[in-house]
DNA sequence: TCTCCAAAACTGATATGTCAGATTTTGTTG
DNA sequence: CAACAAAATCTGACATATCAGTTTTGGAGA
């Protein structure tokens, strides 16, 4: 799950890189301080690339920066969660339409092929008691794996950019709470993936809002029950959170 | 027609906005160089926000650069322009169905206010046998104005920012060139308007469809040509080419 | 124990200088 | 005059150092 696309420099890319997968990989939570020096030294580079990374995290949303305040890993409100479902299902729909009206049979059956495994995968989940973050994490990235899959199938590369940066996000703020689970209906995504492939570009259209949105209002409310129960407190400075990875731990312990 | 929205510090964020009118404003067509020293002399700073505005108008589109050999304007490619309109079409139909969905009467009659303004500019422009790039820039800013104008009034805050960016962004590669102008039909934003203050979602969503396409296929066919009569030209280095305004100029004639 | 405030510590922003790579120019040779 | 190579020039990437805000801290006083 991974954007390449460079447009940047070498030690700045890796320093992205690093702190991108640190983030998804939920060692560095919201509100985790990500400072320059400190990153720096991590990474063994002067500030400067750190800062080129950590301003490319905050325009895709990942961070937020005030001036001589501080960074840190972004906090997403109720507002914004709910912007990204309305820009999503858009994006979504739209990769629907066109992936009806011109996949190839190849690529509708493997698309059908990665929906049964999914499905599998979910169902699998929905049996253990307490399923492990990662077991969670692995599944959830498949999941964005085929509606990538989706998108790239209508071979419009900017379609595809904005679906995964949308569901990157979105994927990174859910994971970085414990969400009560909703579990999906039987066959979720192999019923998507064959309205997709015998329907309409309208009907497909529609089935795919429906599934972008499913467990949309459930979220929007769980969050901002969060969202309330966190009103006023810890506003500023950095959060003082038990993280378990290397990175954050290390971070944690540097001076300077 | 400007995005505040900072996440930028100060000289940084000056430089990015004096650029990002430069280029808007045609003062640097694509293929303008873009020195870091050059622009940093200009604008009486070190390098330092320079890099950073740059790497912001990367990420946008605006500029593309390769390391150690230079960063220009962007030359957009037909490929580019085709998923600019993809993407647009998902995002002002998404708009289009909200707006039907949930604007107020004080909202839609703005709408309609707006519509028939444009289409009055938009006829006295035909009426002009050679409507100079100001007038032509000037009315097609209302156009983009028009079209935020919907998406503001779906409250959703993502939306409008997506929309501006990918409109914006057309207009800048569409203003580069000298296109052939294909008019509009009478009432073409007035019906429009009336469709999306009248109808249902399903019928603003197609009636927005149609209206971002409108002019999408002649445009498309019209880059193809630059793109095969520059084929294999100038590939790389500096355009010499010869510009208006005061800021390329300096920029131009200036040593180091 | 609580409130308030000044000093200390920390933060991101920026200037300056250097480096290696890419490009362009120049000089040479055929 | 063309082809080619070396040198001069230009480019962005980055390190180091400093600055001015912001936050935290450690009492002093209630």
């Amino acid at each position: 799950m991974g954007i390449s696309i460079t447009g940047m420099s070498d030690l700045g890319q890796q320093a992205y890189e690093k702190l991108r997968v640190g983030i998804l990989d939920g060692e560095l939570p919201p509100g985790s301080p990500l400072s320059h020096r400190k990153l720096a030294q991590l990474f063994g580079t002067s500030t400067i690339p750190v800062a080129a990374a950590l301003q490319r995290l905050e325009a895709e949303g990942f961070v937020e920066s005030r001036a001589r305040a501080g960074t840190r890993v972004k906090m997403p409100t109720v507002g914004e969660i709910s912007g990204n479902y309305i820009v999503r299902e858009a994006l979504e729909s739209q990769a629907a339409r066109l992936f009806a009206q011109s996949a190839t049979p190849l690529q509708k059956k493997r698309l059908l092929r990665l929906a049964n495994d999914l499905d599998k995968r979910y169902r699998s989940l929905d049996k253990q008691v307490t399923p492990s973050r990662e077991a969670q994490a692995e599944v959830e990235k498949r999941h964005v794996e085929f509606h990538l899959e989706i998108a790239k199938a209508t071979g419009c590369q900017e379609l595809v950019l904005a679906i995964e940066k949308s569901r990157v996000l979105l994927f990174n703020w859910l994971f970085s709470r414990s969400g009560e689970y909703v579990p999906l209906p039987q066959g979720w995504h192999t019923r998507l993936a064959e309205d997709l492939s015998t329907g309409q570009p309208l009907s497909a259209d529609e089935a795919m809002r429906l599934h972008v949105t499913f467990r949309r209002d459930d979220i929007l409310r769980h969050f901002a029950e969060l969202e309330r129960a966190a009103e006023g407190k810890i506003e500023r400075g950095p959060q003082h959170r038990k993280v378990s990875g290397t990175f954050a731990t290390k971070l944690q312990n540097l001076p300077r």
